[in-house]
DNA sequence: ACCAGCGTCTTAACCGGTTTAGAATGTACT
DNA sequence: AGTACATTCTAAACCGGTTAAGACGCTGGT
């Protein structure tokens, strides 16, 4: 008895019209009588007629759906809140006019690229968000050249055409320096995410202008791949050199949050020798020991808005969605006065 | 200069075929002469042709897309490592095939019933994968009735007919109590997910079983939605309970490093004076102090067998991928013997 | 009475693949 | 030579929508 979906043909013989005319009727395009067009949705709607999404797409040539490719490896991405939070935005934006999002986690950079060809050429996806933009990055190329639409995650540095989204954070990192260099802190150390990403860069430079305008030595720099491991060893590097900061900014929470759990490990306590700070606000950082001052970003709020972009620009609307709004410094109780001592041998 | 993608049409007319024969040589099927198929491939390849998804999609009835839906709210859903490893798997099996993930976030349970039905019927994915089954789910009884394919996230205790894929991990969390036995624990405190989610259930339900079968009186429950917030008032709650538990063991890792967060602060030593235990094995067990004893489970291999299933149920097949690896227990520093005294006011 | 113009509806092509029926050709067998 | 059969290929229908072009009837103006 399930028998076949019902298609729009079934419906145009049922409430005796042409096929076109049900099409007309149903997308709520002029050109049908008032009656008719009641009728004809009654039809449908008794039937149960759902649209196709595969021919639909086919036709207009518009999948309604949009592109996203994780390049992050699995174990950074499972305790980077940064992904979902985003998704749930995005989600938000497109759910409602039907649209979905593809999303793939890929591992190696190649594979990212050739996925979001794929997506594309293929027609699966209608736009794709560029996230995590490195120099020269090759994936803006990609997408000039198969003249497809994008929205670019990450700060303007970038010259591409494509719009871009980003959270301006450079008032919340003066506000921690500031922060920082009124408990006393003097030699700040900087735990930063791998530097050929522009916005890791972005976020290094931005701290160190802070930090040399506000009269504070330049600070030290450990580079990392973003994940908590690396996170850690980038601690127990800054920690056993020879003048160890007093406090140490990181760029993500989860990095923070390890290099919490070394500072304690090594007997040092936080804030009292040792002042820490995250990076993005993710829900970890309240419920730590002690919670952790972090810089307050609105991801969902950045991903919903990028949602929007990218469908606006799909549809050839010029829509100005707005930025996001700004980073906040959010204080809490990893960070204190500097301690009388430094801390060390 | 860009023009239009070249279509299997225009490799047809440049090989001198039909397009009939295009679409076997390019599918590799019988019928097509070892020159002319040659041929057909040199120019294909010459002319940068690439499948449209959608008119594949809509011709073959079949998408190459699989649909997750997650309900959770974007709080949860940020600290919680399973679905990104989880969608990590799912990647690593789908994404070989040219498959692709469809994700969605929604916002309550109608709109995920909404949003599973209109993947399905729109022919937007040819399966879902079912996580946090509930009772009664009205899930099971809306893949029935699209008699579409899916596979489901849980265990066997669901009595639907799709097949399911789950982790065991009763020896584990036997093995769990045992440790706990052993360091001279007796009071137990259980924090758990919501009662509704049949996962919940059972994993309450093993260590209810494990820790009567092993001599110990019946743990003090708390339920909770899985939150960090929620597994911190479940915490307290426990502790200032008149008979205190001396271990207390969390149904995901954020509960309890949230958990551990709120001992810290409340003058209580872990684990010498109160143990702690997760279940997840993330990322963060590993690097908070103390490093959290845990419950190893192997999301990714979970994942990656999930899609396998799925994809052969699609294709017709009964390919039997096999069961994930069994959750295995991760003794780390938050587990110690039983203080003399009990803790508590 | 005629034509213009409008509103309503149908026809048929089209999107880019897949797939079935059958045509054309060659080979083997009787 | 005639038939049976396999191989290789073509033509055309089909998937389920969208959309351009035009048919048809009605109204109003002259």
């Amino acid at each position: 008895m399930a028998g076949r979906k019902t298609t729009i043909a079934d419906v145009a013989q049922r409430a005796g019209v042409s096929k076109g005319l049900v099409s007309f009727a149903l997308n709520g395009r002029p050109g049908v009588s008032p009656e008719t067009r009641e009728r004809i949705l009654s039809v449908a709607h008794d039937m149960g007629w759902q649209p196709d999404a595969r021919a639909r797409a086919l036709s207009t040539n518009r999948s309604l759906a949009y592109g996203l490719v994780l390049s992050r490896n699995p174990s950074v991405l499972s305790s980077d809140p940064f992904f979902p939070t985003f998704i749930s935005g995005v989600e938000r934006a497109i759910s409602g006019p039907g649209h979905v999002l593809v999303l793939s986690v890929v591992e190696s950079l190649e594979r990212e690229l050739e996925t979001y060809r794929s997506l594309l050429e293929s027609g699966r996806v209608d736009g794709v968000f560029l996230t995590d933009v490195r120099r020269d990055d090759p994936r803006l190329a990609l997408v000039q050249e198969l003249s497809a639409h994008a929205v670019v995650l990450g700060h303007p540095r970038v010259d591409a055409g494509f719009p871009t989204l980003s959270v301006s954070d450079e008032a919340a990192l003066d506000a921690l320096v500031a922060h920082l260099v009124a408990l006393g802190h003097h030699e700040l150390g900087l735990v930063v995410g791998p530097s050929h990403m522009l916005h890791a860069e972005r976020w290094r430079d931005s701290l160190v202008a802070a930090a040399t305008t506000r009269g504070l030595r330049t600070p030290r720099i450990v580079e990392t791949d973003f994940s908590a491991e690396m996170g850690l060893a980038a601690t127990r590097e800054l920690l056993e050199g020879r003048t160890p900061p007093t406090a140490i900014v990181y760029a993500n929470d989860h990095m923070a949050l390890a290099g919490l759990g070394h500072a304690r490990r090594a007997g040092i306590e936080v804030p009292r020798e040792l002042s820490i700070v995250g990076y993005g606000d993710s829900d970890m950082t309240r419920y730590a020991y002690p919670s952790l001052t972090t810089v307050s970003v609105d991801v969902a709020e950045w991903g919903y808005r990028a949602a929007q972009l990218l469908m606006s620009q799909v549809e050839g609307g010029t829509d100005d969605v707005g930025q996001p709004p700004p980073a906040r410094l959010e204080v809490r109780e990893s960070t204190a006065s500097v301690p009388e001592r430094p801390v060390g041998p």
